[in-house]
DNA sequence: GATGAATGAGTGTTCATTCAT
DNA sequence: CATGAATGAACACTCATTCAT
């Protein structure tokens, strides 16, 4: 069970994720975050050195759930395409469960925020992912090019498929997460001969 | 009476993209922009109605610059796929001359302030490619599937490669947008038999 | 027949009265009035040196209207109570058809503005008036008072009846207008025996 | 936790009617208002909604303390005539020793900010005193007129009276108060026959 | 004479943060 | 640990006024 304390930063997390998701950084101030958690203005000072530091911790709060969430039941013995799909299939639910985290995270990673953080420690939950990809360039499986090349469409369609700004109008049904990833596939695979 | 001052304007704008780009959309204040403009605030207001004014306007206006390059030359009469290699030379093109531009797009995309604007003006220079699109998809060269979802795979990575936050490593060379591209066309074609 | 820059001027002036009326002295910016009465800004000062001049000379060119408009068919050789009710009949048919000008005498007179404003031009008007007053006082026939106590009952009742922020509820009907006259006559008048 | 500091509020009101007083609505700036307080800016909105509500606030703290002071000692068993001129005694020396409220109050009344003010508060004090006037009248004491129309010769003459700006040159010394009152009630009493 | 552009100085207000309790 | 009071600094914006045309 929590304590007392763990409940009062639990919720000046949740009140900057819906504040800054609904009015953005610039409005979004720590005086209204903590009204919308029921502390005091001060009170969010002894949880975090300042503004900066409550953004980013968050964000980074954010990255790391979803990081376990997209890797849970990652079997590095399966077939990469089974792998993959695997993650495909945790990201979008995720993304489904939580789209004030996703939302959050989408407009801190486009804010000049974002150059203060150091992905890393998010990141290094993915390497058994990435060791994978890496094995499958080896054996000829998927095309052997940059990594950044193959995650714009192996992962990245997924972040802008969720994305309600800029698709605004796409169910992401199981059917449509199937096509989509069946495309993704297409796009990395070494299939052409 | 004075004449408007149509450098004065460009100022502002100019000024206004380097700001936001260097320290966000919070930061930017008017006076900084003002500031760096050479010009006095109140003159800002001769110019927009508000800063959200600015910072819309700016945006549409790069928008609209962007449409009508990465569409120049388009030729309906060329096959489709020949047609979209020049849709993605032409954003190489201008992305790589107007990094800055390409930011501020990015970073007001999303933000809140995205949401008060009418994408019709500059998404209306796609139009004959967006039909191009569907008379692909209706001869079976391409896949027949939400168009948001073929944009995800055919236009976005695009976006996703020149993204100097999200892909820090990856430089852009001719031999690495050939390879994408080709990602790109293997993602959306209709090649299965 | 007035001159364009007569029609000019008298424009600003009508603005300036609709405006200061509406929204108060501070919000009444000289812009917002040039607005109003369709010049520019800049057009203001050259019929008037600054804004202070503005709100002043309407102040006095009010005060002349009403005050000749209040003296209309004076007659010194009338009994007094006469004359007396002839100046109030000639306030409320004035107040009555110029309402505006009226709220605006009544602001400015309780506005630090006030204090800049030498009264003697309109009030000389009103001689004939004041001399028939003290001619009635010597005769016995009204109070031998100050002259500020005897306008407080003998005309200062004509604007507190007419004000509408003061008094909502009463219209002045002539049989008010009647009333009200003689309870006036009846503080005034040596009536004691 | 600091506890709120009743001295500051205190002498943020004072402030505020010692400058609107000196320089009028318009010119009494927040950041002016706040150094004659010898506070802060931010410091005001601790207390005050913002400036209209400060404004306000300090009209209807003065209304409430005028008030009071007019109706003490009042006694309805009292002749009317009595507790009319205890009324009237009441109020010059509440104004008297006062005169910045009252000009406050008079500034504030002739401006835009009135009509948002509900004054049945302060009011609602005066509620014995128009009793005694609604007694007086059905017994025939004093004229049975329009609430308004009896007030404009019964009180308002003591405000005009006491107005430095209306009236510049009489003192309102005890006789002149004498006087003045026996006018009132000449004006008001049911006294011809 | 008339104007829209331009501006320094100011507006009311909110900010992130500190401090005494 | 938690807080409301307090604030200097900054905010977006408007002001009265000037100036070149």
């Amino acid at each position: 069970m929590r304590s007392p304390d763990e409940k009062k930063k639990e919720a000046i997390f949740e009140a900057t994720i819906k504040l800054v998701n609904e009015i953005g950084f610039a409005a979004a101030s720590v005086a209204k975050i903590a009204k919308q958690a029921n502390v005091s203005p001060a009170t969010i000072y002894t949880y975090y050195k300042n503004k900066e530091d409550l953004l980013v911790s968050s964000y980074i709060e954010i990255k790391k759930r979803k990081a376990s969430a997209s890797m849970d039941g990652f079997d590095e013995s399966s077939p990469l395409k089974e792998s993959l799909r695997k993650v495909w299939d945790n990201s979008f639910e995720f993304i489904a469960k939580n789209k004030d985290y996703f939302q959050y995270v989408e407009q801190f990673t486009n804010s000049p925020y974002h150059d203060l953080v150091d992905d890393s420690q998010s990141t290094a939950i993915f390497q058994p992912f990435v060791l994978a990809l890496e094995a499958g360039a080896k054996q000829k499986i998927i095309r052997e090019v940059d990594f950044d090349i193959l995650t714009a469409f192996a992962l990245h369609p997924i972040t802008i498929l969720s994305n309600v700004r800029a698709s605004k109008d796409v169910k992401m049904t199981r059917k449509n997460i199937a096509v989509a990833f069946e495309m993704a596939w297409d796009a990395i695979s070494q299939n052409e001969n």
